[in-house]
DNA sequence: AGCACGCCGACT
DNA sequence: GTCGGCGTGCTC
């Protein structure tokens, strides 16, 4: 490059240092064969490191290249690594006049680098202008932007759009305020509960990086405990980083930080703020203003200098997968930035995800757990309802509710105190089932899944068609159900069977915070359960069989995460506290929940999934997209030797009206899916093959688009 | 995505 | 010789 750089450069040799010689091979070779290569000379250019390396951010094109540009002399001083610019930038319509090329649109990059020379050999543009001064990609992040790039098989630019909020001038133009020193070093408080609590802490405080996955004890102590260990790390000088799944848990934590540490000393980033207010708190937490962090997945990068600790509470939570390209999840984030920053880390939650279990069996983490007598002590009894119980219960098929919850909630309500009814969020399992063996109602002629339609009509969720005489292949019944009945219904039910008792619902449209702990029976979606003061007395889990049924490899996780969310709102079996859980005792999850061991029920997920080749002991990938599409780029892909191919086969198509998944083909779409699998130790090399064919494709533009989605969340 | 470069056939 | 159609590849 350098060498055909030198051969046409000649004209260039005797230009002084401080001015960039511009070089450019001869434009039109055949019809001026003989015209000498042209030289331009940039106008006033900067004295030193008069290029600059920009990552220009265009949607399709940009593929992780940097472009180098010219610094001119006026901009030198504010054309600092991490600053915005503009540039223009396009092929052809450059022109050269007046010894500067000109043309192309302006369009938005990031200087990244400052150097002496560049490596292209073509001539360079100006930056057209640096958007502000305010440094806002620093080399900690990029490296970070990067890595997760690389993880997901994403491009850098669509990483940074999610790293870097967009700007608002006014924002920039207030200063933040002065920094406080680092506080005292917090007591250890309720940590002393967990074995090891104390000297994590403890750790975290003389400068230490330990990493933990925690298994925390029911009740409201978790966010203190999170607040106590962010105080420690900033005890150390340095700064702490704690992602939460949603703004109820943001503001937990926030109010025991507050607590804490008092105002002024943490920064809360979360989404319901407007973009200037976010922004002037990113920028706090990026001067150094506040040295700790509490937010929602977008705080994951936050850009906190000297990281001390990085945390992340209930990682199960699927709030925790961002919804935009490439869809990286806070905890995979965090761990990239852990090994980067070398600090410590932190994943806490009430439950045990694989990925969790999967940081304690490869030793990268150690256990943060409490003894089991302290466990026992400190949970509801759990009772279970199963299928054959329910079959012998006359009253439960006749009103829904077994005798077993019947009984709980009387007596939960008889002890003063409010009871919490759990129902399956409506549309969490859209399908139909027989309302007399539950077998699933499938469409007779693609087998897709049988919903309910407006006006009572039956339709099928993949190929749109209607039924109009179902009768169950199984049993031979006629009736069906929907698999599960609503919030609504059930508090209505409820609030006939007791009508002294207030009714109160907590769900997606109005989510309760708190209740008080008189007697009322609180009925909820899982994960929208309010705090109860003094806790509940009793919990009733209802249509577990429905949580349990989808066919998604997390279905148990999941289900005993949403158990154990509203069962650590239950008062301990001392005080009375009960759950009634209606579903199958023999089942692995449901064991777990009446031994409350979502620790154990993890490890032995893991392992299943080691053997049976699944994530996240192996890693995949789906790519989607036409048919078409999706052939020519697995022939085209270079996988690595290790890599298997599954399909492709065909996605259910989403029906018109239904509003599309994130990720899902366009409503009426007839697409492929192909997932593709490495071994442990394979996946960066799967994603550098998959960021390299899509690149490829891009740049040649053939044929319509494909996606590539690394961890896919909805296999199985 | 634009858009110029350049190869190759058609026409003055 | 010169013009221009469109396939290919680049954009600092």
């Amino acid at each position: 490059m350098s060498g055909e750089n030198g051969s046409v450069s000649g004209g260039a040799e005797g230009a002084p240092p401080e001015q960039l010689a511009l070089i450019r091979e001869s434009v039109r070779r055949a019809k001026e064969p003989r015209a000498k290569p042209r030289t331009w000379r940039g106008a006033a250019l900067a004295k030193e490191l008069p290029v600059a390396r920009v990552l220009v951010d265009k949607g399709v094109l940009h593929l992780d290249r940097y472009f180098d540009y010219a610094v001119p002399q006026e901009l030198d001083a504010e054309a600092q690594p991490g600053v915005r610019v503009r540039v223009r930038f396009g092929a052809g319509r450059h022109r050269v006049r007046d010894g500067r090329r000109e043309g192309g649109g302006l369009i938005d990059g990031f200087l990244v680098e400052r150097r002496a020379e560049s490596d292209y050999s073509g001539p360079l543009a100006a930056l057209a202008q640096v958007v502000s001064p305010e440094p806002v990609l620093s080399e900690e992040l990029l490296g970070l932007a990067r890595a997760v790039a690389d993880r997901y098989a994403g491009s850098l630019a669509d990483v940074l759009q999610l790293a870097v909020p967009p700007r608002s001038a006014r924002a920039e133009q207030r200063p933040s305020p002065a920094p406080l020193p680092p506080p005292a070093r917090p007591e250890p408080g309720s940590w002393a509960r967990y074995e090891r609590g104390p000297a994590f802490l403890e750790a975290l405080a003389s400068g230490g990086a330990p990493r933990a996955v925690w298994n925390a004890l029911p009740g409201p102590w978790w966010a203190e405990e999170l607040a106590r260990a962010v105080a420690a790390t900033l005890a150390s000088g340095r700064g702490a980083l704690v992602v939460v799944p949603d703004g109820r848990a943001a503001a937990r934590v926030d109010a025991a930080l507050t607590r804490l540490l008092g105002e002024g000393r943490h920064a809360l980033l979360t989404a319901d703020a407007g973009p200037e207010k976010r922004y002037g708190e990113w920028l706090a937490v990026r001067r150094g203003s506040v040295r700790a962090v509490v937010g929602t997945r977008a705080a994951m990068f936050a850009p906190v200098p000297d990281l001390g600790l990085v945390a992340i509470w209930d990682d199960g939570d699927d709030n925790h997968s961002e919804q935009h390209a490439p869809q990286p999840h806070a905890r995979e984030v965090l761990l990239l930035r852990a090994a980067q920053d070398r600090c410590a880390f932190l994943l806490g939650s009430l439950s045990c995800t694989v990925e969790a279990a999967q940081l304690v069996e490869t030793g990268w983490a150690r256990p943060l757990v409490a003894g089991r007598d302290r466990v026992r002590a400190l949970t509801p009894l759990v009772r279970t309802v199963g299928d054959q119980d329910l079959a012998r219960d006359e009253a439960a098929r006749a009103a829904r509710l077994p005798t077993l919850a019947w009984q709980a909630i009387r007596d939960g309500l008889a002890h003063g105190g409010p009871v919490l009814v759990q129902v399956p969020r409506r549309g969490y399992v859209p399908r139909m089932a027989c309302a007399q063996c539950r077998t699933p109602a499938r469409c007779r002629h693609c087998s897709g899944p049988l919903e309910g339609r407006d006006g009572g009509a039956l339709g099928c969720g993949w190929c749109g068609r209607e039924e109009s005489a179902w009768h169950c292949p199984e049993c031979g019944g006629f009736r069906l159900r929907a698999q599960v009945v609503g919030a609504r219904r059930t508090a209505e039910e409820l609030g006939r069977a007791f009508p002294k008792v207030p009714v109160r619902t907590s769900g997606r449209e109005h989510v309760l915070d708190t209740v008080p702990g008189t007697p009322a029976l609180v009925v909820s979606t899982p994960g929208a359960e309010p705090v109860a003061e003094g806790g509940y007395a009793a919990a009733v889990l209802l249509d577990g069989w429905a949580m349990l049924g989808r066919p998604d490899l997390r279905a148990g996780e999941d289900a005993l995460r949403r158990w154990i969310g509203a069962a650590s709102l239950v008062r301990e079996r001392s005080a009375g506290g009960t759950v009634v859980v209606v579903a199958d005792a023999t089942l692995r999850p449901v064991q777990a929940l009446v031994r409350w061991d979502p620790v154990g029920h993890a490890v032995r997920e893991l392992a299943e999934r080691a053997e049976l080749g699944f994530p996240p002991v192996s890693r995949m990938a789906a790519v989607s997209g036409v048919a078409e599409a999706v052939a020519e780029f697995l022939a085209a892909v270079e996988l690595p030797a290790d890599a298997e191919v599954l399909g492709p086969v065909p996605l259910p198509v989403t029906p018109a009206g239904r509003p599309r998944r994130p990720g899902g083909p366009p409503p009426g779409d007839h697409w492929d899916r192909a997932l593709i699998r490495v071994p442990p130790g394979s996946g960066s090399a799967l994603a550098a093959a998959l960021k390299g064919a899509q690149a490829a494709r891009m740049a040649r533009g053939s044929g319509e688009a494909v996606r590539v989605r690394i961890d896919p969340p909805d296999i199985g």
